[in-house]
DNA sequence: ATGCTACTAGACCAATCGGTCTAATGCTGG
DNA sequence: CCAGCATTAGACCGATTGGTCTAGTAGCAT
């Protein structure tokens, strides 16, 4: 499918989504090696310590994405709102192509795993990155640093949310309804 | 530790807390049984499907304890506020006395599993059950029955989201700076 | 006491798990 | 052409998985 991409970053993409789907511990090596066609050999050859590298890995890439479509919806905001709003429909259309199941990108692939607390570390990481990129937009849409901040804190932990409501329902509704439920009607 | 609770309960109590730390592929039948100190032959009179059995009785059970817990925090309120401050007290004391590393005892063992269907049924009438408790108390304050539903919405979703933060921090503040983040400074 | 049901007890199973290891195969600079 | 490194390839490993099955025990009705 992927044939341009190098092994290393099929084999992050495929352990991506199937930990999306189900878990770090309910996906096996061996689901995440055929998905990107890759020998075991080779997994252990770009990623030592075996699936928990590879889903550290995998969950920095996914943050990182996340950040592109924050940044990209805040491009053309004239406020917080707007961005907010764009953001939230962006990922609404996201949860509509994925089949409405899979968790919540952000965060759903950094829980589990036999090493606590290596997980716990990357996911404060990439939840503060992820805070970062929002808050930034904030400070440039004219909010001082501290309002910026909270204003992006209490954003993503709606979002957070919003996505587990959105999958128990399978409807993307709840994603779109996000800023009106946060900011009042429009 | 439980020794006066039945067979079938210290069955639930040991999956819950286990899936609730380890999630519920990470966690194996012989853990379970050695923490409730039953023989398999015992769990699979109980629970005929097995693993599967034993987490949607899980999840329910779970889900009483948190009704348990609104319908706590809101005898005595004399607002919505009120309840829900005393309700985010409340779990962040919780929080404390887990490790803070645990999943959100409302969803954390809700998905994941390789029967997705009945998993996430089971998650949305826990979910809808835990929404409507929290309803009833703001009907019961004056509030019209779409506003309760909707404020019992934003609230949980809000709920969840801060759980998740707080335990990527190991700090339980964020839970109990909920009520001033969706309804602003006390 | 007897027969019946509810339950406990754990040996046993095939399948799968994550991980290691050796051999082969590019690919590169000399 | 060859030496040497990076990478691929997959056979193989012990451990553990969820689940089945048979045997035994406890308690109750008759």
């Amino acid at each position: 499918m992927n044939d341009e991409l190098s092994t290393r970053d099929r084999l992050i993409q495929a352990a991506t989504r199937l930990f999306r789907q189900r878990g770090y511990d309910g996906t096996g090596l061996s689901e995440i090696l055929a998905e990107a066609g890759v020998p075991k050999g080779s997994l252990y050859h770009h990623f030592p310590d075996g699936k928990a590298d590879l889903a550290c890995a995998a969950a920095d890439w996914t943050a990182s994405e996340i950040i592109r479509v924050i940044d990209d919806s805040f491009r053309a905001a004239p406020d917080w709102r707007h961005g907010v709003t764009t953001f939230c429909y962006k990922m609404a259309k996201l949860f509509d192509i994925l089949n409405s199941a899979d968790a919540c990108p952000i965060f759903g692939l950094l829980f589990e795993g036999p090493d606590q607390d290596r997980f716990r570390a990357q996911a404060e990481q990439s939840f503060d990155r992820i805070i970062a990129a929002a808050a930034r937009h904030g400070e440039a849409l004219g909010l001082s640093p501290e309002a910026a901040h909270d204003a992006a804190e209490t954003f993503i932990i709606g979002f957070q949310g919003s996505w587990t409501l959105a999958r128990t329902r399978r409807k993307s509704d709840v994603l779109r309804g996000l800023p009106a439920r946060l900011y009042g009607p429009a």
